[in-house]
DNA sequence: GCCGTTTTCGGCCCGACTGTTTTCAGTCG
C-alpha cells in the first residue's frame, strides 16, 4: 500500500471526522455523567486519531485500528460503522437524549458538565444563547452551585466572546515570541537575590507552535523570592517550600511560575514541563511501579518522599532515560524508551552551516561580509549566500548580472574569511514556467534553495505539481519553506506532502524547516511526514539580518518535535552531503 | 472503553484552586 498522502478515497471518513465523532461522543457521555474513565477513553481516542498518520478507517476495514493506542475492539467497530453507514448509532442516541449545546456551555470557564447539565434541567438551557437569555432574566441564581461569582463570570465571557466573535484574534502565544519573552523573563529572574536557577517550562519547552501562557520554574534560597523578583505575590507555601504565582509580563502575557528548594527543582520542572498526557501516562507507570508521582516529589510505597534536583533524576526513579520534552506528548515515548527506542535528536550544536540567508544585495540588512562573520562566529564551517531571484522584485530580487557581480564580491570576502567556506547560492522563486533562472545559470552556483512565493491563489495539486517540479529540477538542492504558510496571515498552501516527501526522497533534495518566527515550516507534523518517507530535512534561520541568524534555533526545535535525528539533516552533515568536496 | 514485566478483571494521576459550602465538589492544568 503506497503511504497515506492525505487524499485518501473521498467516501470514507478521514481521521479528523473520526476525531471529531469521538471528542463529541465523550463531551456528550460526560455531561450524561458516564463513567469518567470511559469518557476519557473516547477523548484518548479521538486526540490518537487527529494525530494518527495513517487513514483509521482504512486501517479498521482491514481490522488493523487496533494496532494504534487506545483503539480498541469497540470503537474499531464504530469507525467501521462510521465508513459503512456515515454514522454512529451512539453518537445519534446520545445527541437525542442530550443537546450538543451544552458541550460548549461546559467549556465556559468555571463551568463543567455538572453545572452545565443544573442548568440544563432546573431551567431548560440546551445552549450558549440559552444561558445568555437566563443570565438576563436573572434566573440563573436559581440553579444550584451557580452563586454569585459564577454568574460574573459567564457575563465577562459571553461578553468577551461577543467581542471576539466581532474581531477575531489569536490569543494564543505563537512559539517564537513566547520563547523570546521566556528567555528574557527566566534571565532577569535568575539574577534576582535569593533566585538560584530558572527553567523554561510548559508548551514552549516542547515546542509547541503557540502557548496559553510562559511556565518558569525556579529553584530559590527561600520561599517568594522569585515570586517578588517578578511582581506576583506568591500563593500559598506548601510544607515543602513550594510556591505557585502568577504575573502578568508587559506585554500582557501571562506567566505561571513554580519555584521552591534547589533539591527538587527536577519535580517541579519535570510537572511544569507536561504534556498534561505525557505526564499521565509517567504516573500511570508509577502506580504499577507502586510509586506516586507529582511536583513535590516521588512517594514510595512505604510513604517516603523523595526529591531530585534534576529531570534525569526523576525519570531514572521510574526505570526511564531522560526523555527530551519535544517528544513528552503521549505519543508512545515512553513505550519507545522502555524499548531503548527513543530518537537520538538533532542539537543545535550538530548544524555545520546556514545555507538560507539573505544580505543587502536583496532584502537583506547587513552586508555580506557581515553576515559571513558572524555565521563564523557561530563557528560554521560553511554558509550559503542565497539572496532572491529576479522575479521577488519587492524584495530587490538579483538579475543574472547582479548575481554575477555579487559572486566577485564573494570572492573576494573568501580571500579575506578562509576559515569558512562561502558557497555561492540563490533562493530561486518557483514559478509557473519551473524555475526563475535558466539552468546554466542554476549549474554555476553551488546551492539552490527553490521557494514558492506566489501562485497561492492555485489549487493544491497545480501547486504540489509546480514544487515536484522544482523537485526533479537537478539543480535544486532544497526546497525552501515548503507550505508557504505565514502564520496568523496565510494558511499552508494545500499540498500533497506525502508526495512531495516521496519525490524529495527519490531525488535527494532536502526539505526546509525555515526558522523564521511566522514561518516555522514545514511544521513538526509535516516534518515527520517527510522523515517518514526517507527524505532530508535542511534547518534553515532564513536570516535577513546578522540577528535573525539565532532563528534555527527554532528550526531545531520543530526538527526535534518530529523526531529527527542528525543524520537526517542535510546541513548537519560536514560536506553538506557531498555538496563540498563536488570539484 | 482500554489494557496487562504482578492482572483477560478491575483497575484506570495528582494536587491546587475556586467558589460555594458549612466540610467539599467541581474545575483546572
Amino acid at each position: 500500500m503506497p503511504p497515506y498522502t492525505g487524499w485518501i478515497a473521498a467516501d470514507l471518513p478521514d481521521n479528523r471526522a473520526i476525531a471529531e465523532a469521538f471528542q463529541l461522543l465523550g463531551d456528550l457521555l460526560q455531561l450524561e455523567g458516564a463513567d469518567r474513565h470511559r469518557v476519557l477513553a473516547y477523548h484518548r481516542a479521538a486526540t490518537r486519531a487527529r494525530e494518527e498518520a495513517r487513514p483509521l478507517a482504512e486501517l479498521a476495514l482491514q481490522g488493523r485500528a487496533t494496532e494504534v493506542a487506545d483503539i480498541g475492539t469497540t470503537l474499531q467497530a464504530k469507525i467501521v460503522e462510521l465508513a459503512e453507514t456515515g454514522r454512529i448509532a451512539a453518537l445519534e442516541t446520545a445527541r437525542e437524549r442530550t443537546p450538543e449545546g451544552l458541550v460548549e456551555v461546559a467549556g465556559l470557564r468555571g463551568l463543567g458538565p455538572k453545572r452545565a447539565m443544573a442548568a440544563h434541567e432546573t431551567l431548560g438551557v440546551a445552549s450558549l444563547r440559552d444561558l445568555g437569555a437566563a443570565l438576563h432574566d436573572g434566573r440563573l441564581a436559581d440553579v444550584p452551585g451557580f452563586g454569585k461569582g459564577t454568574i460574573e463570570s459567564i457575563g465577562e465571557q459571553l461578553a468577551e466572546r461577543a467581542m471576539r466573535a466581532a474581531a477575531p484574534g489569536g490569543e494564543r502565544i505563537p512559539l517564537g515570541r513566547g520563547l523570546l519573552i521566556a528567555r528574557r523573563l527566566s534571565r532577569e529572574l535568575a539574577e534576582a537575590p535569593g533566585v538560584i536557577s530558572v527553567d523554561i517550562a510548559g508548551s514552549l519547552r516542547r515546542g509547541r507552535e503557540s502557548a496559553h501562557d510562559v511556565d518558569l520554574v525556579a529553584s530559590e534560597e527561600h520561599p517568594g523570592a522569585a515570586a517578588a523578583a517578578l511582581g506576583a505575590s506568591p500563593g500559598s507555601v506548601g510544607d515543602d517550600g513550594v510556591t505557585h504565582a502568577r504575573a502578568q509580563a508587559g506585554d500582557g502575557t501571562w506567566v505561571e511560575l513554580i519555584a521552591g528548594p534547589a533539591e527538587s527543582h527536577g519535580n517541579r520542572l519535570q510537572h511544569a514541563t507536561g504534556s498534561a498526557a505525557h505526564n499521565v501516562r509517567l504516573r500511570e507507570r508509577a502506580v504499577r511501579l507502586g510509586l506516586s508521582v507529582s511536583q513535590h516529589g516521588i512517594v514510595d510505597a512505604d510513604g517516603v518522599r523523595h526529591v531530585h534536583a534534576d529531570e534525569a533524576g526523576v525519570y531514572r526513579a521510574l526505570g526511564l532515560p531522560d526523555i527530551p520534552p519535544e517528544l513528552r506528548e503521549d505519543r508512545g515515548e515512553i513505550e519507545a524508551a522502555l524499548r531503548d527506542e527513543l530518537p537520538q535528536l538533532v542539537r543545535l550544536e550538530d548544524l555545520r552551516g546556514d545555507v538560507h540567508i539573505h544580505t543587502d544585495w536583496s532584502d537583506g540588512r547587513d552586508s555580506l561580509e557581515d553576515m559571513v562573520v558572524a555565521a563564523r562566529a557561530r563557528g560554521y564551517a560553511y554558509v550559503a549566500i542565497s539572496d532572491h531571484s529576479p522575479r521577488l522584485r519587492m524584495a530587490r530580487g538579483l538579475d543574472e548580472r547582479r548575481l554575477r557581480a555579487q559572486w566577485e564580491a564573494i570572492a573576494d570576502v573568501r580571500e579575506r574569511h578562509p576559515d569558512i567556506t562561502i558557497l555561492r547560492a540563490c533562493e530561486v522563486d518557483i514559478v509557473a514556467e519551473g524555475l526563475d533562472f535558466e539552468d546554466d545559470v542554476l549549474a554555476e552556483l553551488d546551492f539552490v534553495t527553490a521557494s514558492l512565493h506566489s501562485g497561492f491563489a492555485l489549487s493544491g495539486r497545480e501547486l504540489t505539481e509546480r514544487v515536484l517540479r522544482a523537485i526533479r529540477s537537478p539543480h535544486v538542492d532544497s526546497i525552501g519553506h515548503p507550505t508557504g504558510r505565514m502564520l496568523g496571515k496565510r494558511d499552508a498552501a494545500p499540498l500533497d506532502i506525502g508526495a512531495i516527501a516521496e519525490a524529495a526522497a527519490t531525488t535527494g533534495t532536502a526539505l526546509e524547516i525555515n526558522g523564521q518566527l511566522n514561518r516555522l515550516d514545514l511544521d513538526a507534523d509535516n516534518a515527520r511526514t517527510a522523515l517518514d518517507a526517507g527524505a532530508t530535512l535542511i534547518l534553515s534561520s532564513d536570516a535577513h539580518s546578522v540577528m535573525g541568524l539565532d532563528f534555527v534555533e527554532n528550526s531545531v526545535l520543530v526538527a526535534r518535535r518530529a523526531g529527527a535525528p542528525p543524520d537526517r539533516i542535510l546541513n548537519a552533515t560536514a560536506d553538506l552531503g557531498g555538496r563540498l568536496l563536488a570539484p
